[in-house]
DNA sequence: ATGGTGGAAGGTCCA
């Protein structure tokens, strides 16, 4: 199985990338974030055509908004609030084969890395805070994690380790936050286990860089996780970068692995 | 330190 996941940042609007995405990956279930699109609203019968005949979507007005399109079947569909606000978030499901996959948007935080100042980074640590609860009240299963998490865990994971440390999706606190809800269930990086944490690989470049793709400003953001019983059946893992630099991009790249299940 | 761009809006807010 191809699994992508990938912040689309407006499904309406990246409608023909999504297409060319999906006819040159192939992926047999694609995980959206930042659909930016109103239930009622949903693309459901182009994103049909597109060959995803299992669609489930929570979207909201202008903001936030996560998909699961698959050529698979889903079923028992979970969803729930986070930090008490219906903010459309997260979304998860089981395939045939039992296994859950988990499609999360975490809050990107805002600008000053200051719970007390600011009220979004706040909001981001007591959600990744929430996740880590979540996950260790949940029994012992075969599980896949994706999402923009909107956190850059390793030195690699960004252009400069160093003049990030004090910028939000970079911070020790956000890290330590991260690295705390992985630890919740056992999680065990999918993309690391196949790109070895050495080399950098990011997955976001801003759209204020204007040099891109020439200095490489990058971060990962977005990442795929899987339990214990599914790491040694992960065979491959990439970021699309190529993506980045088509006409119209979303600011994200897809990211996907391969996995025999 | 600042501002840079893009999306959904049709104000600004958010990234």
């Amino acid at each position: 199985m191809r699994i992508i996941t990938w912040n689309i940042n407006s499904l309406r609007l990246r409608m023909p990338t999504l297409a060319k995405i999906s006819e040159k990956l192939a992926p047999d279930l694609i995980c959206l974030q930042e659909i930016k699109v109103e239930d009622s609203l949903f693309p459901e019968k182009d994103i049909k055509t597109l060959g995803y005949k299992h669609v489930l979507y929570r979207g909201m007005k202008s903001y936030n908004g996560v998909a699961i399109i698959s050529k698979v079947p889903l079923t028992g569909e979970k969803k729930r609030l986070w930090c008490n606000k219906d903010d459309c978030r997260h979304i998860a499901a089981s395939l045939p084969n039992g296994v859950e996959i988990n499609n999360f948007y975490v809050p990107a935080g805002g600008d000053v890395p200051d719970p007390v100042e600011n009220d979004k980074f706040a909001h981001k640590l007591t959600f990744l805070t929430e996740m880590a609860k979540w996950f260790s009240t949940q029994k012992p299963a075969n599980r896949i994690l994706v999402g923009d998490l909107n956190v850059a865990p390793l030195e690699t994971d960004v252009w400069s380790h160093k003049q990030l440390l004090k910028i939000v999706s970079h911070t020790p606190i956000e890290v330590a936050g991260l690295k705390k809800a992985m630890r919740s269930h056992d999680w065990i990086d999918a993309v690391r286990k196949i790109i070895p944490p050495e080399e950098h690989l990011y997955s976001w470049w801003s759209y204020r860089n204007r040099t891109w793709p020439g200095t490489n400003r990058g971060r990962r953001l977005d990442h795929i996780w899987v339990t214990p019983g599914l790491i040694e059946k992960v065979y491959d893992a990439k970021v699309f970068i190529e993506a980045r630099g088509w006409d119209k991009p979303s600011d994200h790249a897809p990211v996907l692995i391969d996995i025999k299940i």
